[in-house]
DNA sequence: TAATATTTTTAGATTTGTCTAAATTTTATT
DNA sequence: AATAAAATTTAGACAAATCTAAAAATATTA
């Protein structure tokens, strides 16, 4: 089965939401696409006929087992190719979705399958997220945010959740980037903040708010 | 100016056939682009009023100065990312045409500019075409098609015209490819084949069709 | 040059994806 | 439970890109 880039691009979203919510409602893939609830109406109704979806009117909808598989294509894409953009084409970490929410679209397994061999079969990309494998498998690791970490471990940072220009700016300005590697020194019960100690790096106090975006797990 | 998939496809098959005809007419456009004549005066219409196209009704058309800019913009995209699928990811330079034309309306300035980086800032495509720089200036080469070319000298191919399937076949066939040197020895005047030695085989007679699609340059 | 053939354009329809405004259904609140 | 509010869907419109069929303009030829 094949899909237009509209279409790719709602099943992508609504992926993306039920990973969270479960079933998704109306108004909040069409808060997350940046369109009107009716158009997402029109469109729930295309994909419920080309059955990769599970949908009742005013009942809320989710993507089957097909549509999941769908998802994941794009995300394996999109993914890719910001692998691309930054390993090879040197664009900095945060540049690279508006170009890859375009490259994603370009329907080629061979394309896909060779750009990942070119790329050495990578399994996270530049922003620490899992890149499903072409059968929809995704690679897992234990990871935990920074405020879940206990105090005295170290840990080596694989995700970020915020992918933000803003959040790139404060984890450049506190030398933190994937593999970095991080010790907890202290939590502070008052604020939620943590006063951590970057490798190579002098101690520093890093908010809630940044700890709970920041992804890490144990020494390999 | 920024333009659709559709018009970059129009702007760029009008390009191709300028060249050959100076003014080009809506069947040959339509027969070039496998549509109907109808739908090709509708987007005559469309890019008369984006200012790139000299157009009167019944009398034929052409790109201005910024449609034949638009026109190159598209070719070296197209050409660059030929020249990466078959360098970097190993396809087959017969292969890479139907990809090329999807990533070719990507539009990035700098994914194309990092992208030539990357590649080296290559002058010519795996076919052997000239790939315009971000100014659309035209590299050009002296080459002649091998009909052209007189007895006894030696030359290296440089590009070949005819790019289908059939004739990649035969050119491996002859052991034939973008730089291989070949020595005309002989000229049938009968149906203008010629006999060609290609550098480490032995003699081989060849096509006037063949001789007319391969285009060589002297000695850099 | 008058009749015929070809080319090109117009008129009107279709599909996809979107929208606004109104109607309907569900949920929350008094 | 009745009413108000929120969420969702429907109805109808629009723009882009295409198509078919018919009309208009140009070219060919007898």
């Amino acid at each position: 089965m094949s899909f237009t880039t509209s279409e790719e691009n709602y099943i992508k979203s609504i992926y993306h939401l039920q990973q969270e919510t479960g079933l998704v409602n109306t108004n909040s893939l069409a808060a997350e696409m940046r369109t009107r609830a009716a158009s997402v109406t029109d469109m729930l109704k295309k994909l419920k006929t080309k059955k990769i979806l599970q949908y009742e009117k005013y009942k809320g909808f989710k993507l089957n087992e097909a549509g999941k598989k769908a998802a994941l294509d794009v995300v394996r894409k999109h993914r890719l190719w910001e692998f691309f953009l930054v390993e090879k084409l040197k664009f900095d970490w945060d540049k690279v979705h508006s170009i890859a929410e375009d490259l994603e679209h370009i329907s080629s397994e061979e394309l896909i399958q060779r750009l990942d061999n070119f790329l050495g079969n990578p399994s996270f990309d530049p922003h620490g997220d899992p890149i499903p494998d072409r059968h929809g498998k995704i690679p897992v690791i234990n990871q935990q945010c920074l405020s879940n970490i206990p105090v005295k471990k170290t840990v080596t940072v694989s995700s970020v959740s915020n992918q933000s220009a803003q959040m790139l700016e404060m984890l450049k300005h506190y030398n933190i980037a994937l593999g970095t590697q991080i010790t907890i020194l202290k939590k502070f019960e008052f604020d939620g903040s943590l006063e951590i100690k970057v490798l190579k790096h002098s101690a520093c106090i890093i908010s809630e708010q940044v700890a709970k975006n920041v992804f890490a797990h144990y020494a390999q």
